[in-house]
DNA sequence: GTACTCAGTATCCATTGGTTACTGTCGGCA
DNA sequence: TGCCGACAGTAACCAATGGATACTGAGTAC
């Protein structure tokens, strides 16, 4: 469990209505923002969870992601890196051997990201029945 | 049919492993990874975030997500619908009112989703020096 | 010398997100 | 009577991201 010092974000969003908006979530052009996008993309998530259980080399993410393209698992793989998700080490043998790690800092981000992945495995079902509603009332 | 007696996902992780996927998170046909592929869209979290205080109008939405195009914030809200996260009620007036409240389903997806939004302010700092210092390897 | 492994690139195409302009309704204003 | 503005979107078009498939390079096994 990552314990966190910072003000829980949702007390930010309360004050925030009111006042001008600096330094937060809400703004576009806030750092933070591009956290989440970093987060939110397609990947990204899966990766921290799978090697939040120790390294991995290229081809075993590649396996367990299901149909991942490997330009797309290169690309992730280097953003994580630049973001200093993970790490990733070289071995110069043949056939090449690359693994990924996960740095402190990702395993960090592990702890929220099952939490998500958790209340996903829950809640699917009811997911899943209000998508059949929805689709099943004419005008939609 | 999706069973949900979820034991955690990381522990499912560890064993999953070694057997056969099965209704897993990482089986890309498993209907919990289009969960997570909605909530790691754009703008579904941050909207949901700003929810979680209590129902908005369009308009509204549109001020606080900054630079957010109407199409996609539709969009955004339209699935959001599908999926049973929000409620969308139209008041005849003029001007017209339309407005966003979250169900229960999207209050209990705010709780794991602000954690998300902690990480991400606690830790803007540790990523941008990750990234500064990535970029200043001549290699990279 | 041919085949195979791994970790990627290269090339091309599909899907999603984004920008800008426009619609429809009605109340207020001149 | 005609025009303006508010709100909640659509429509049409363009940019960026993601995805499928084929190919590269080094060396070891056959």
């Amino acid at each position: 469990m990552v314990t966190i010092a910072a003000p829980r974000l949702i007390d930010r969003l309360r004050s925030q209505r009111t006042q001008a908006p600096e330094g937060d979530l809400f703004d576009p052009d806030c750092p933070t923002r591009l956290v989440l996008d970093r987060i939110g993309d397609k990947w990204t998530a899966l990766v921290v969870l799978l090697l939040s259980d120790g390294p991995m080399r290229f081809s075993e993410l590649r396996g367990q992601l299901g149909r991942i393209a490997p330009k797309v698992l290169t690309q992730t793989l280097r953003r994580m890196e630049r973001d200093g998700l993970l790490t990733r080490e070289v071995f110069a043998e043949v056939p090449p051997r690359v693994q990924y790690t996960l740095t402190d800092l990702g395993h960090s981000l592990s702890g929220p990201l099952a939490a998500i992945g958790d209340w996903a495995e829950a809640n699917v079902g009811r997911i899943t029945a209000a998508q059949t509603a929805y689709d099943a009332v004419p005008g939609n």
